[in-house]
RNA sequence: GCCUCUGUAGCUCAGUAGGUAGAGCAGGGGACUGAAAAUCCCCGUGUCGGUGGUUCGAUUCCGCCCGGAGGCA
């Protein structure tokens, strides 16, 4: 069994420093889950630490992909498998910090990733029947081939849906099946270390601030830059706070309300990150609103040191 | 000063031909197996600006008062 620190939360909760100051202790090194950090030519908006903040500490995942390319979980999957594996290895201490869950919960969470690529002409084929007959007469579909799966989806979750037809439609095997087929045992033992604050309000100033941070550093400069020498892939282009500049120097809108948007969909999507990890029983929460710093920190290096002295 | 429009949920606004009201957004909770910074679901009592009047009953009609916008002077 691999142990390894995982550090996750929502946006603008301290995870980089936390993670950082742990692989200074640990001699570890940082293995990113971020669908965004990805991204080699998106650094202000993605909040991606730049050298100095890294203070030396190798990172991996983070800034390998190109921003004309997609990305999905399959691949994170597959290259984070990889980079624990070395690490494993080199016996380094793996820290995964991130606030993707679904690339976390993937990479450890006893769940076996099977191959089965998307089809973009099925897909587009049944969201031509979504388009044309309606959300429910797409569900009643997948209810024909896929009850199973279709119990636990909503009619208007249009995206899993067409995912559950996907895969009926090019191996013939329902989704449900492979979904229950991919639990296995995991060889990783991971401590989870969550941050998050007691006072909704201060995580969501703390984001405010940040966003405001983000455009005096240049985010504007950064986001019109890709646009004019690159072709953002649909993925690329989704991330908070390059697609709002985007349209607002398309001009749907001013520069100020774009700006307002993103603080907007920043905090959303910290209450999305929440609701995801709160319900991962295992995690450790430590929260900064109720802890000066320093002490924080202290108490993360005391809880990852006795895991990881204790050898079961 | 006169005329017109307007004041309803934190915000933008519907609405009630008189029986105390509902959408979107915000906010809260949840889901999540190859788009996940994505996508989807659930949660709406608020002196209907104030005050008098008409009425069995007014947020709705009428008067006055107080905000706001525009027009004429």
């Amino acid at each position: 069994m691999q142990k390894i620190i995982v550090v996750v939360g929502p946006t603008a909760s301290g995870k980089t420093a936390l993670s950082i100051a742990l692989a200074k202790h640990f001699g570890g090194e940082i293995v990113s889950a971020d669908s965004m950090q990805i991204y080699r030519e998106m650094q202000i908006g993605t909040a991606k630490p730049d050298e100095q903040e890294r203070e030396g500490i190798p990172h991996h995942l983070m800034g390998h992909i190109g921003v004309d390319e997609t990305y999905s979980v399959a691949e994170y999957t597959e290259q984070a498998g990889d980079v624990l594996k070395i690490l494993e290895k080199r016996k380094v201490v793996p820290i995964i910090c991130g606030g993707t869950g679904l690339y976390i919960q993937h990479l450890l969470e006893s769940t076996e990733f099977f191959d089965i690529p998307v089809d973009e002409k099925i897909r587009a084929h049944y969201q031509k029947i979504q388009k044309e007959k309606g959300n429910d007469s797409l569900f009643n579909l997948l209810l024909e081939r896929d009850s199973a799966l279709a119990a636990h989806l909503h009619p208007n979750d249009t995206k899993r849906i067409i995912r559950g037809l996907e895969v009926y439609e090019s191996t013939g095997k329902r989704l449900s099946e492979f979904q229950k087929e991919s639990k296995r045992l995991s060889h990783y033992e991971p401590l989870y270390i969550g941050l998050n604050y007691k006072d909704r309000d201060l995580l969501y100033q703390r984001i405010n601030l940040r966003v405001d941070l983000m455009m005096e550093r240049g985010l504007l400069q950064e986001v019109s830059n890709l646009l004019e020498n690159y072709r953002l892939s649909d993925t690329a282009r989704a991330a908070i706070g390059y697609k709002e500049l985007i349209d607002a120097l398309e001009g749907k809108y001013s520069i100020d309300d774009a700006v307002e948007l993103i603080k907007q969909k920043s905090r959303n999507y910290a209450k999305r990150q929440l609701s995801w990890f709160r319900r991962n029983k295992e995690i450790h929460w430590f929260y900064p609103d109720d802890m000066d710093h320093d002490c924080l920190i202290n108490n993360a290096i005391n809880l990852a040191e006795n895991f990881l002295e204790d050898t079961i």
